[in-house]
DNA sequence: TTCATATTTGACCATATGAGCGAATAAGCA
DNA sequence: TGCTTATTCGCTCATATGGTCAAATATGAA
């Protein structure tokens, strides 16, 4: 496993740029965050989130289509559930790093 | 330092959102990409990138308000270098994800 | 079949934003 | 004072996307 880290061609820095803007939504944050206590159906999601229904659907398309979430469906019902693990990960990174960023900027008025 | 995964508020999901929209952009991910070998200026960025002055200039903006590049003004021009090198880490983490999901496509056709 | 429930989809509107162009600003030099 | 260069700003257009509503679809029960 070659570690080469050569530039990314314009067509995988396309594929980057899509990830980060299918996780650049707060709905769809909220969506994964509550995801993280395991599967939901849509409809509990949409009543957890605070969404509708249509949007809520919407918008666990999107984060299906980017292979974040998987769906199964049972009856009536469909299921989401997170899929790729590095979300969380993504996320502790951002957070840390945005949080780092505003203590610095706290601190420069203690 | 007591590590709270607790969930996000809507705020701070806002937050992290616009942070992932930062770097929605492949404009943005290659000026990025380009600084990683370090201080360049904006008309270096510009012509290495293949984008004009004025586009270059703006995205640079966006990506300083993010706090993800820092500016230093000397004479004529003005340098950016990135100040976030967390940044890495995230791509690295995106790369890799996006990487394994591809691979477990192409496998499906082998 | 008919009805009810859960989800998805289509049409539409409002908004956000990337790109391009020209003008304006700032810095250095004759 | 002009003149040149590097950068930024204002304006415009085109496009993409989130949200909502109503209609369509799918599944199960009476």
């Amino acid at each position: 496993m070659a570690k080469k880290n050569r530039p990314l061609s314009d067509e995988a820095l396309l594929l980057v740029a899509r990830r980060f803007a299918v996780l650049a939504e707060p709905m769809r944050l909220r969506l994964l965050q509550t995801l993280i206590e395991g599967e939901k159906s849509v409809g509990v999601l949409a009543e957890t989130t605070g969404g509708t229904q249509a949007n809520v659907s919407r918008h666990l398309q999107t984060l299906a289509e980017a292979g974040l979430v998987g769906r199964r469906k049972e009856g009536l019902m469909v299921f989401y559930k997170i899929t790729d693990p590095s979300i969380f990960e993504l996320c502790e990174l951002v957070c840390g790093s945005i949080g780092k960023q505003l203590q610095v900027r706290a601190d420069a008025f203690r």
